[in-house]
DNA sequence: TATATAAAATACCGATCGGTATGTTTTTGT
DNA sequence: ACAAAAACATACCGATCGGTATTTTATATA
């Protein structure tokens, strides 16, 4: 690992969460360089540009929950309890190791869906993998008697997602705990309704 | 009404869906100007700040959601139909009167949230008388007789937010309209339970 | 250890940022 | 119609924006 991989590596881990928390427009090369303690030339050398430093900054954040969701659902073996994984992930959302500012898809999505083709592509992305993801975990449950099979794959999937979504939302925007347990108890409602 | 008000009403209403496209950080006061056809020092004699812009301009276009529902809502005589709304509020959403640039509340939640407290405050307000008043259409509606009377009022209310919230979110993303129809029957299917 | 090379710091660029002080033009009440 | 006041335009402010050219420092290799 050279230095220049070294030096970009670090970049992005002290200012991805920058970008979390600020949005892309909101976040300065100042920014930067006050979080890294680097200097612009620094930046400049190891980025063509903020743009770039900014997308590398939303893989770095979303590696980050998709590895949590991974690792989490490995440990269980059933079907159900992998999918339940997305309770406790929406549970732990605003503790570590997740990435200050709430979650980097939603954020993404809402700020750059009418301004930064490149940022919104990164996150519509994401959010059709983690709904096939998930298609994938339920069709495995049907399959194994888990689930019932007449369970509406795709729609399942996504409203899934939205309410979680919508959760993280709610719940980082009123600071209300009883909305977040409520929510919260929704998804493992609509997970339980599989069988 | 004075030329004062009238003109603060015009910048109001030409900025607010910029504000809700591009965001708080990502408006200039040149792009208020712009989109007004007037100069800084008009913009700067009829508000202290471009804080006090962005207020008005969330009011406004929170303002132009919340009337349409009530004004939809005020058609029908059940409180079912009152609640279905919402799927209809859902899926004519990225069409006027709706303001450009998706929901404001979710929009300034996203942005707001860690950034701006006094956004921050206007948008949680919203969530939450949001959710007091489907409460209280699925209280009556429990008085009524037309649900269920072991609904869970709070939870149902929060998450149908939620789940509406995030389905905006994952439609404008995403662009396809297939979530979209998938997300709008996941939101008739959670009040159709109600019966 | 000397030298070539890569990486980081410095210093600077024009443009734009939010905001203001000062004119000039329109309203407004009489 | 007129003066006082309010509204709007112009011109400018220092600060910061994203980005670059150049110089200094660190690193790798012979």
């Amino acid at each position: 690992m050279s230095k220049a991989e070294r030096t970009r590596e670090f970049i992005v881990e002290k200012t991805a969460p920058i970008f979390n928390v600020k949005g892309y427009a909101g976040t300065s090369i100042s920014d930067l360089t006050e979080a890294t303690g680097l200097t612009k030339g620094s930046i400049y050398g190891n980025f063509e540009n903020k743009d770039e430093v900014a997308l590398a900054a939303f893989d770095c954040n979303y590696k980050k929950i998709s590895s949590y969701l991974k690792a989490e659902m490995d440990k269980h073996s059933s079907y159900k309890e992998k999918l339940l994984v997305h309770a406790s992930f929406y549970e732990n959302f605003f503790k570590a190791p997740f990435p200050d500012g709430g979650c980097p898809i939603l954020n993404t999505a809402i700020e750059a869906d009418d301004t930064h083709p490149q940022l919104r592509e990164r996150a519509s992305e994401a959010i059709t993998s983690w709904k096939s993801k998930i298609m994938e975990l339920i069709k495995k449950g049907i399959d194994n008697k888990e689930f019932r099979s007449d369970v509406q794959l795709e729609q399942t999937a996504i409203s899934l997602i939205a309410l979680i979504e919508g959760g993280i939302m709610i719940a980082k925007l009123t600071g209300k705990l009883n909305y977040r347990k409520l929510i919260m108890q929704s998804v493992e409602k609509a997970i339980n309704d599989l069988t």
